[in-house]
DNA sequence: CGACAATGTGAAATCGCTTCCACCTGGTGC
DNA sequence: GCACCAGGTGGAAGCGATTTCACATTGTCG
């Protein structure tokens, strides 16, 4: 069966290709009639228009990418990047705008994410913070908007959606100190990042408010098994730490293996918040309390940014910044 | 800056667009000089082809579908699919197709994934076990080739690639009989999808060549609460019970915090074998015992077969199936 | 009643590429 | 030497839509 055209449909409308593709696309005046009569024939004959002509014609992709680094965090099972992907992905649903999927290793050459994006697509969702500079200049260089689900360390001016990560470690502090903690260790991500900085910002605010010095900090990438390491080195450095910031359930869970190792009582000895408010916090023994850092919220918000610059044909959008909240169980 | 079409490089390198064409392509004669002017034309103005245009001409799109299910698995943290979006993406990067994301929900229409399929992709893979027909008949009836990961349940003569989902079943049971279990429950995932069942089939098979009957089987969605559920429904019902199979690493989760909760040791008391071989099975007190089902490399197969189908215009492929492992840790 | 908007319409020109086809070279076999 | 063939090449015809523009056809106002 071979698929039917514009002119098909025209044709049996009794109409133009012109009136056929107006009445389709609602792009320009149609009548009332014309467009019952285009409508049907459209109908019954399946029409779907080929994506590539009207791309070819339009010069719009009708295809927006998603940017998203590789770690093995997704194999592994951090659900940042679930949630991220969700997130657009609902957004986009009822939009005609494609997701197309676009993972880049930290190894890779940028002119290759960088000549796809530039040919085939219409905006971007960029999700990972660890690429540094190159990708991202080459990017801005082009016209294609781009939004980015966390803010990005090295572009000035980008619109970006985030959580207040700073807020998130206050939260964190907060919590503990008013727990009873005195000698509070951080478990870090990666020092290149954003939110690790902030979120370090906002823990030492806090701990400076109540007149407290911070505890050792250590960074790390976000598995489980690099906090659960980091974790023995802070206790050997300082044994009388009494409380965690890990700034993820990843990175907590790894600690909450390695205290509950050395005898101690994980929300009674010893506090443990984590970041993300994952099901992970849910499903440990103990539970645990966890700063929300809702992912697929993010990628929503920065969707929406998106398709509203690219329909509105607005320039930039001003950041959006979301509130988190703590969630409070058993760990602290 | 305007972008640089093939007919600017053709006139740069000094041939006609039709020999420049030949010459990126690969697709016809074009000599060596030829190619080398074209090429270097081709750098110097940083050519790249215009997608719609190449789609449009050609008549192939240039890109695959991955179809996933939205169940609030990804929101969740199931690995699996994770898994499954990073082994197709890591298949797909050294081509020039593009992966476009399709994540259905159970309600959705089927009529708009299927437009969308039909218009703009040269293939797809499937991840979702839960699409009852509707869909994949719809798809089947067009001509872009199909990839299932897992074998569909309703889908005669189709491609896929799956894990032994029979062996799955029988190595966990073969494991809690060698550790002495004599009262086995199951706690299974939803019953309309293939895997499941087989993964039963599997189980009843090794306890009934050990001589064993099987013990209660609950069927509920693969997420740690409804794990939990099951698991306190199955002990009252029969607190006989020394062994579980959990079909997924999450229900073991929820099925271990409940066994843990009535003061069971896990590992000793009761012993508990999950599937997945996931991040969590890792990261839980006791690690659990696993079955693998390695969802990147059964997506990375499926990828690589629908690229052979893709390029060798082969009409189909025969199924591939991996074979699962069992590996053990504190909880069986 | 004539003129001028406003509204719908279709012919035709793109969009940037691939690919068919006709043509022109050389080199080879007889 | 002549026919022939193979490998290169360019001209031109699409691919299937959108969009511009000129041309009706109305209705409305003075």
């Amino acid at each position: 069966m071979v698929r039917a055209t514009l002119d098909d449909v025209a044709r049996i409308a009794g109409v133009s290709r012109a009136t056929a593709s107006r009445a389709l696309t609602g792009s320009g005046p149609a009548s009332e009639s014309a467009q019952r009569k285009v409508r049907a024939a459209a109908d019954e004959l399946g029409f779907s228009p080929n994506q590539a002509a009207r791309a070819l014609a339009s010069n719009r992709a009708n295809a927006v990418a998603l940017v998203i680094p590789e770690t093995n965090l997704l194999v592994l099972g951090d659900p940042f990047l679930g949630g991220v992907i969700t997130g657009a992905s609902e957004a986009f649903r009822d939009t005609d705008y494609q997701l197309i999927l676009v993972i880049v290793r930290p190894g890779d050459e940028p002119t290759k994410a960088y000549r796809l994006l530039q040919s085939s697509v219409d905006g971007a969702i960029i999700a990972s913070h660890h690429l540094t500079g190159l990708l991202e200049l080459q990017m801005e260089r082009h016209a294609a908007p781009l939004v980015y689900v966390g803010r990005p360390l090295s572009v000035e001016s980008a619109m970006y959606v985030d959580v207040d990560n700073v807020r998130v470690g206050y939260l964190a502090a907060q919590r503990l100190l008013e727990r009873g903690a005195r000698r509070i260790a951080c478990l870090a991500g990666p020092e290149d990042m954003t939110p690790v900085r902030d979120r370090l910002a906002g823990w030492i605010e806090a701990l400076s408010e109540a007149g407290d010095a911070p505890g050792p900090v250590a960074h790390v990438p976000f598995t489980s098994q690099d906090g659960a390491e980091a974790m023995r080195r802070l206790l050997e450095q300082d044994p009388s730490i009494d409380a965690v910031f890990a700034q993820s359930d990843l990175l907590a869970v790894g600690a909450v293996r390695v205290l509950q190792g050395t005898g101690r009582v994980v929300g009674r000895d010893v506090l443990v918040v984590g970041v993300d408010d994952s099901d992970l916090a849910r499903n440990t023994v103990p539970q645990l309390t966890s700063v929300t850092n809702p992912s697929s919220e993010l990628a929503r918000r920065a969707s929406q940014m998106l398709l509203r610059v690219l329909e509105d044909g607005a320039v930039t959008a001003e950041p959006e910044i979301i509130e988190p909240q703590i969630v409070c169980r058993e760990s602290a």
